[in-house]
DNA sequence: TACGCCATAAATCAC
DNA sequence: TAGTGATTTATGGCG
């Protein structure tokens, strides 16, 4: 909760239920630590989505900088261009023979933002 | 502001609808019918998709958040469940 | 080994 | 305003 949102550190209740999938879905966490879920800031999403456009995978380098400069770690920074990656794909199916979209004009202005 | 772009024209939850009755009740009926593994496949979602005129992604975001408010109600007694049980003992007594 | 893609979980958003 | 469909962080599997 320090440095981020609401990561009160609730218990999982002990899951015994009818079927496997409905137990909760703790892999390789901390005993029974409720997963959260930090939300980024706007700041940090805005420079993410910059970058993004800039170019859509990350060199180790330029990882290791924004980490720095957005207080995420690099693994976030990661698996948030993952993340975009997935969705980038999902927009572009989306529309084939559909109409132009909104989409293109975000893109210009992203672009012009100076980063 | 580009934040604000973004979310006024890309963001499909601004212009949620619900789905249609007919729809839902198919895919609660899968949902019970396969509770003991309620993880369509990608033809089944194919189909699911078709049946309820809806997209596969619409029918994947539709089965996560069933399986985990489920999962949230389990205690509760999950009248549902029930319901669609006692549908389907009925129509199963209704063709034999 | 590390990283990409994918399906998914869980939390959160927006209507 | 609780309900519900969609999106955002995060994990694990597997290539």
């Amino acid at each position: 909760d320090v440095l981020n949102n609401n990561c009160h550190n609730s218990m999982v209740s002990g899951g015994n239920s009818n079927f496997p999938w409905m137990n909760v879905a703790v892999a390789g966490m901390d005993v029974g630590r409720k997963r959260c879920r930090q939300t980024y800031t706007r700041y940090q999403t805005l420079e993410l989505e910059k970058e993004f456009h800039y170019n859509r995978y990350l060199t180790r380098r330029r990882r290791i900088e924004l980490s720095h400069q957005l207080a995420l770690t690099e693994r976030q920074i990661k698996i948030w261009f993952q993340n975009r990656r997935m969705k980038y794909k999902k927009e572009n199916k989306k529309e084939g023979a559909g109409s132009p979209e909104e989409g293109e004009k975000i893109e210009a202005e992203l672009g012009s933002v100076t980063a | 502001a580009v934040m604000i772009l973004r979310s006024r024209f890309l963001d499909a939850r601004r212009k949620r609808r619900n789905f249609s009755k007919q729809a839902t009740e198919i895919l609660n009926e899968y949902f019970y019918s396969h509770l003991s593994n309620p993880y369509p496949s990608e033809e089944a979602k194919e189909e699911l998709a078709r049946k309820c005129a809806i997209t596969v992604a619409q029918v994947s975001n539709w089965f996560g958040n069933k399986r985990i408010r489920y999962k949230k109600n389990i205690g509760k007694a999950q009248e549902e469940a029930n319901l669609y049980a006692a549908k389907n003992a009925a129509a199963a007594v209704s063709v034999a």
